[in-house]
RNA sequence: GCCGAAAUGGUGGAAUGGUAGACACGAGGGACUUAAAAUCCCUUGGCCAUAACGGCUGUGCGGGUUCGAGUCCCGCUUUCGGUACCA
C-alpha cells in the first residue's frame, strides 16, 4: 500500500470539520495557552510559500501545547482593509467588499490545505461591521480620555474640565500637545467651540494640525513614498507641506510606560532595541535665552549642556511660531524668501538633499552663561516637532552645527582638551572640559566646568541651570503622535458628526456606524475624500440614525466626519476579540478577557517593529487603563519569522537570435539572461517543452544542450511575480502533500532566519514520510509494528528523540527537530522489528508537524481519538544510560584515538589507563606529560610540553 | 552616519568552550530492472598519500584568552535588515 497523502489529508481535513476538533472554549480547569499569527492582509495574489512559514511554526507550537494537556487558543482573521482593494475599485469601479471577500475566500481555501488547528470559529475580519463597532468603540474611549501624568494612566475627559472649571490649568498634569496656561475665569468664560478646540490639546484621540504632504490637485494627503521630487508619483502634480486639522492618536503620552513595557516581555533584543531606539528617550535639558534689546525670550532643548560656553549662534526650525516673531524688520523679506523656498521641499526631499541652507533673522539671543549676543538664524536642519524647535549650535562639538558654521563663516570655539576641531568636530562624550569660562574673558557668571569630565559639566550645568531658573532639566521623546486619519474610503468611518464645526461623538448604542455607499472611491471635484460621495451621510441626532445629505439643517441633522481610519486601527485590538469574538455588547467579556489574559506567543514579521506593535501596545495600554485588558503588554513572547525569499531561474538567449545555451556554456556567447517561470524548472533542470509552451515566442527556440539537458542559471531575489520566481504553496500540496510541505518549510532552516526557497531539497522530506508509512506499513497494508514489549536499542532511540523534539520545539529550533526524526527513523528501520509502543510516542512527537499522516496512524494504531488528544510523551533518562562510555584521547588538544571505560570509571583510573595504552607512547615521545584534563563522557585532553 | 543580525562544503544548514560539516539536497559510483521511474547500498570540505593504514589543512581577516575556540575577548572586512539632520 503506497503512502497516498491526497486521500489521508483530504480524510482528515474533513474529519476535523466535522469533528470540530479545534473548536476551543474557555475551560477553568485546563491551563491557558494563547498563539497568535499576525493575521493577513488578504491581497489578490494570494499566498506564496513565505506566507504559511509563521502559520507553520505557530501551528506546531499550538499543537504541541495541546499535547501537553493546555487549552490552546490559536485564532485567524482578516486584516482586512487596506489601499490594494480600494486601488483596485478605483480602477474598475467594483466595490472593495467584493473583491476582499473573494480575497478571502481564497485565502481561506489555500490555508485549509495545509492543516492549520485554527478555530475557525473565531473568525475577525476588521472590515466586518461586528468587529469595526469595537474599533469605533475605542476610538471614542479615547477621545474621552486624556492621560494623566501623575497617575500614569488615562482618566475620563470629564475630571480635567472639572479640574478646569476649578482651578483652570493650575496644578494639572496632563500629557498636552502645548503647555497650556488658563485660569479656570478663562476657561469658565470660554464659549462652547472654544472649550472644545482647547480639549483637543489633552484628549487621546483628538483633532490636531499637522504637517502633511498636500497635492491640492489630487485633493489629498500623499504618503512620502508616494511624492518623488515634489510632485505626485500619480500625474505629477504639486505638493507642498501644509498643516491640516487631521484626527491623531496621543501615542506619545505613553513613551515612558511603553518603554518600560519592554522590560516586562519575551521579545528579540534586536527588536526591542528598535522599538527603544524608535521612542528615543533622550534626557537633557531645557535653557532659556532671553533675545537681545528686547523682552522676548525663547527655550531650547540640549543634551549637552556641558556645551554652553561653545555657543556661537542659534537656529529655529522654519515651522517655527518663533520665526515670524524673532524676525526683524530689515530681515523680513530675505526670512519670508527662505520659508517659501523650505515649504515647496518635501521632508523626503531634505531627508536625501543634505545641503546646507539657511537665513539670519536679525536677532540675537543673550547666552545666560556668557552673556554673549548669538545671532538666531533659521535652517531646515533644526526639525520643528522635536524639543522646542530652537537650538543652541555648538559647531565645535556637534557635527550639523559644525557644517553649518563652516558654510556661513560663523566661530567655532572647542570646549575640549585635546579636541581638534579644524577639520571636523569632535562629537564623542569624552574628555576634560576647558574655555568654560573661557581664560581671560570677564565672568559673566560665577561658574566653571574646567577640568571636569563631559559626565560631570553635565551635572552640574543641570544643576546651575535648576537652581538658578534658568531651565529645567527635560525627558524628551522621539516617538509623536500617530496621525489617525485617511482621506480614503476603505476603511473604518470615524462615529463622529460636526454640529456648528465641533466635533461630536455618535452615541455608543447607536454604534456601529457602517460604512456607506458610494459611486465613486475617488475623492470629490472640491476635494473632499471619497466619503463626500456619499449620498447618505448626515446624522439626524433625534432619530439618532443617518439620513440622507439633502436632510442636513445644522439644526437637528449634521454631517459626519468624511475621513476614514489608518490601517492599523483594525489592527490594534484583533487579538482581544479573537478572545470573545461574538460578544454584541463587548469587545470582550471581563470573563473572556480574565481566562484568556495575553497573548503568550505572537508569531509575525519585523517589519511592525514600529507600526503595529508600537500601535497595538499603546492601544492595549489605554484599555488596560480602564480596566478593558487585564494584562498591561499584550504580547508576551514574540518570534519573528524570516522573509522567504524567491530563488529565480535564468536562461541564456544567444543575443539577436532564438537560441538558448545552457548555464555551463554560457560563457562562450554573448548572452542576455532572462527570468524564466521557476515552476518549468526542476533541479536547475528547464522542461524544454514547457519552456517552449511558456510564451509564444519561444514555441521555436532552440537549445544548445549540456550533457543533453538545459541547466540554468539560479539568483535569490525577492519573491515576486516579475521574477518569475512565485512559488505557491498550493502546487506544493498538490505535488508532495500538505504534511510534505509543512516539514520542509520547518527544515529549510531556523524560522528567524531569512532564507531562500528552494523547492530541490523538498524530496527528501517526502522521502522520508514515505518511509515512515512503509515503516508502518508492510506491501498489504497491515500494521507491521506491533510487538507487545519494546527492546532496550529501541527505547533508547525513541527517548533520544523525545529529549530532542521537546527540546527543539520549545526553543522553535525546528529544522533539527526534523533531523532527529530522520535519524530516528533510520535507526528502527535497522532495528527491523518495532513496538507499538515505541511507533506511539514517535507518531505523537510527529503530530505537530505533520498532522496528516500522524492521525492516519494513530487510528491504524487503533485509537478512536484524534491524535491530537493524545499526551506528548514524557522522556526518560534512564533509557539513554550507556553500559560504557566512549572517550576521545587527545593531545594537547588534537583528538587521536577512542578508548572505551565503565560507567563508572573515576579520572585516576582513566588517566592511568590512557597513559598506558601503547597508542598513547607514539604521540608522547619526547614531550613530558603536565597535567590530564578529563571531560565527563566526552574526552580526556593529555597536556604534553616539550621535553 | 547610527542601531541590530550574520559570515561554516557545490547548496540549505548542524555543532551546552570538547572528534567541525549532523540531517537533507545535489553530484559521482554501484545493485535491482528489457528500460525508465521508484527503492536500496557506497563515496562526497580541500590537499597529499595508499595494496592498506594514514597525514596535513580547514568555520570571512588579524590578534588574544584557554590544556582545547566556529563558539569567549579586542581590532578589522563584507553582506543583509532597520533608521535617519531627534540637538
Amino acid at each position: 500500500m503506497e503512502y497516498n497523502f491526497k486521500e489521508i489529508e483530504k480524510k482528515w481535513q474533513q474529519r476535523w470539520v466535522e469533528q470540530k476538533t479545534y473548536h476551543v472554549v474557555e475551560d477553568e480547569n485546563k491551563q491557558k495557552f494563547y498563539v497568535l499569527n499576525m493575521f493577513p492582509y488578504p491581497s489578490g495574489a494570494g499566498l506564496h510559500v513565505g506566507h504559511p512559514l509563521g502559520y507553520i511554526a505557530s501551528d506546531i507550537y499550538a499543537r504541541y501545547k495541546r499535547l501537553q494537556g493546555f487549552n490552546v487558543l490559536n485564532p485567524m482573521g482578516y486584516d482586512a482593509y487596506g489601499l490594494p482593494a480600494e486601488q483596485y475599485a478605483i480602477q474598475t469601479g467594483q466595490h472593495p467588499e467584493i473583491t476582499t471577500f473573494q480575497n478571502i475566500d481564497h485565502y481561506r481555501e489555500q490555508l485549509d490545505k495545509i492543516g492549520f488547528c485554527f478555530d475557525w470559529d473565531r473568525e475577525v475580519r476588521t472590515c466586518d461591521p461586528d468587529y469595526y463597532h469595537w474599533t469605533q468603540w475605542a476610538f471614542q474611549l479615547m477621545y474621552e480620555s486624556y492621560y494623566d501624568n501623575d497617575l500614569r494612566k488615562a482618566q475620563p475627559i470629564g475630571q480635567l474640565i472639572k479640574h478646569l472649571e476649578e482651578k483652570g490649568t493650575e496644578g494639572l498634569s496632563a500629557a498636552g500637545t502645548e503647555e497650556l496656561k488658563l485660569t479656570a475665569e478663562e476657561w469658565n468664560a470660554m464659549d462652547e467651540k472654544q472649550k472644545s478646540d482647547t480639549l483637543m490639546n489633552w484628549r487621546i484621540a483628538f483633532l490636531g494640525e499637522t504637517m502633511v504632504n498636500w497635492c491640492p490637485e489630487l485633493g489629498t494627503v500623499l504618503a512620502n513614498d508616494e511624492v518623488v521630487d515634489g510632485v505626485s508619483v500619480r500625474g505629477g502634480f504639486p505638493v507642498v507641506q501644509k498643516k491640516m486639522r487631521q484626527w491623531c492618536l496621543r501615542v506619545s503620552a505613553y513613551s515612558q510606560r511603553l518603554l518600560d513595557g519592554l522590560d516586562t516581555i519575551q521579545w528579540t533584543g534586536s527588536l526591542r532595541e528598535t522599538q527603544r531606539n524608535w521612542i528615543g528617550r533622550s534626557e537633557g535639558t531645557e535653557v532659556e535665552f532671553n533675545v537681545a534689546d528686547s523682552d522676548k525670550h525663547f527655550t531650547i532643548f540640549t543634551t549637552r549642556a556641558d556645551t554652553m560656553f561653545g555657543v556661537t549662534f542659534m537656529v529655529l526650525a522654519p515651522e517655527s511660531e518663533l520665526v515670524a516673531e524673532l524676525t526683524t524688520a530689515d530681515h523680513k523679506a530675505e526670512v519670508d524668501a527662505y520659508l517659501e523656498q523650505v515649504k515647496k521641499r518635501t521632508e523626503r526631499e531634505r531627508m536625501i538633499d543634505k545641503k546646507v541652507t539657511g537665513v539670519f533673522t536679525g536677532s540675537y539671543a543673550i547666552n545666560p552663561f556668557t552673556g554673549e549676543k548669538n545671532p538666531i538664524w533659521v535652517s531646515d536642519y533644526v526639525l520643528a516637532g522635536y524639543g522646542t524647535g530652537a537650538i543652541m549650535a555648538v559647531p565645535a562639538h556637534d557635527s550639523r552645527d559644525y557644517t553649518f558654521a563652516k558654510h556661513f563663516g560663523l566661530p567655532i570655539i572647542p570646549l575640549i582638551e585635546g579636541a581638534d576641531v579644524s577639520e571636523e568636530s569632535y562629537d564623542a562624550k569624552e574628555g576634560i572640559v576647558m574655555n568654560s569660562p573661557r581664560p581671560g574673558v570677564t565672568p559673566y557668571i560665577d561658574f566653571s566646568l574646567n577640568g571636569m569630565t563631559i559626565k560631570e559639566a553635565i551635572a552640574a550645568t543641570k544643576e546651575y541651570v535648576e537652581s538658578h531658573k534658568l531651565g529645567r532639566v527635560k525627558v524628551n521623546y522621539r516617538l509623536r503622535d500617530a496621525i489617525f486619519s485617511r482621506q480614503r474610503y476603505w476603511g473604518e468611518p470615524f462615529p463622529v458628526y460636526y454640529k456648528n464645526g465641533i466635533p461630536q461623538m455618535i452615541p455608543s448604542e447607536c454604534l456601529p456606524l457602517l460604512l456607506p455607499e458610494v459611486d465613486k472611491f475617488l475623492p470629490t471635484e472640491t476635494g473632499e475624500p471619497p466619503l463626500g460621495n456619499a449620498t447618505k451621510w448626515a446624522w439626524d441626532e433625534q432619530k439618532k440614525q443617518v439620513v440622507e445629505n439633502s436632510k442636513i439643517d445644522n439644526k437637528t441633522v449634521f454631517p459626519i466626519e468624511l475621513y476614514t481610519m489608518p490601517g492599523f486601527a483594525g489592527s490594534s485590538a484583533y487579538y482581544l476579540r479573537y478572545m470573545d469574538p461574538h460578544n454584541k455588547t463587548a469587545l470582550v467579556s471581563e470573563k473572556a478577557d480574565a481566562y484568556w489574559k495575553c497573548v503568550d506567543l505572537y508569531v509575525g514579521g519585523t517589519e511592525h517593529a514600529t507600526g503595529h506593535l508600537i500601535y497595538s501596545r499603546f492601544w492595549n495600554k489605554v484599555l488596560h487603563d480602564y480596566g478593558y485588558s487585564c494584562v498591561e503588554e499584550p504580547f508576551q513572547k514574540l518570534i519573528n519569522q524570516g522573509m522567504i525569499q524567491g530563488r529565480s531561474n535564468f536562461v541564456y538567449r544567444i543575443k539577436d537570435t532564438n537560441t538558448f545555451v545552457s548555464y555551463n556554456l554560457s560563457k562562450e556567447y554573448d548572452v542576455t539572461p532572462i527570468h524564466v517561470d521557476v515552476n518549468i524548472v526542476q533541479n536547475d533542470v528547464l522542461y524544454v517543452e514547457a519552456f517552449k509552451a511558456w510564451r509564444p515566442e519561444y514555441a521555436t527556440a532552440e537549445f544548445i544542450l549540456e550533457d543533453g539537458k538545459y541547466i540554468c542559471g539560479w539568483a535569490i531575489e525577492k519573491m515576486s511575480k516579475s521574477m518569475f520566481n512565485v512559488v505557491n504553496p498550493d502546487m506544493i500540496v498538490e505535488r508532495f502533500g500538505a504534511d510534505t510541505l509543512r516539514l520542509y518549510e520547518m527544515f529549510l532552516g531556523p524560522v528567524e532566519a531569512s532564507k531562500p526557497w528552494d523547492t530541490n531539497g523538498i524530496d527528501g522530506c517526502h522521502r522520508f514520510l514515505k518511509k515512515l508509512w512503509m515503516f508502518a506499513f508492510d506491501k498489504e497494508g497491515n500494521l507491521r509494528c506491533n510487538n507487545p514489549e519494546s527492546t532496550k536499542e529501541e527505547l533508547k532511540s525513541i527517548h533520544k528523540l523525545i529529549k530532542k523534539v521537546t527540546l527543539d520545539v520549545e526553543n522553535f529550533s525546528y529544522n533539527t527537530s526534523v533531523s532527529a526524526f530522520m535519524i530516528c527513523l533510520n535507526e528502527l528501520n535497522q532495528m527491523k522489528s518495532t513496538s507499538k509502543e515505541v511507533l506511539e510516542q514517535f507518531v505523537v512527537l510527529l503530530a505537530p508537524f505533520c498532522p496528516h499522516i500522524a492521525e492516519e496512524l494513530w487510528e491504524a494504531l487503533g485509537h478512536n481519538t484524534t491524535v491530537c488528544d493524545a499526551q506528548w510523551p514524557v522522556f526518560n533518562e534512564e533509557y539513554l544510560k550507556e553500559d560504557a562510555i566512549n572517550l576521545t584521547i587527545s593531545f594537547n588538544g588534537k583528538a587521536r584515538f577512542q578508548m572505551s571505560f565503565p560507567v563508572d570509571a573515576d579520572n585516576a583510573t582513566i588517566e592511568k589507563a590512557v597513559l598506558e595504552n601503547p597508542q598513547s607512547a607514539k604521540y608522547m615521545e619526547g614531550f613530558q606529560h603536565v597535567k590530564t584534563i578529563v571531560v565527563p563522557k566526552k574526552i580526556v585532553n593529555i597536556v604534553l610540553k616539550k621535553a
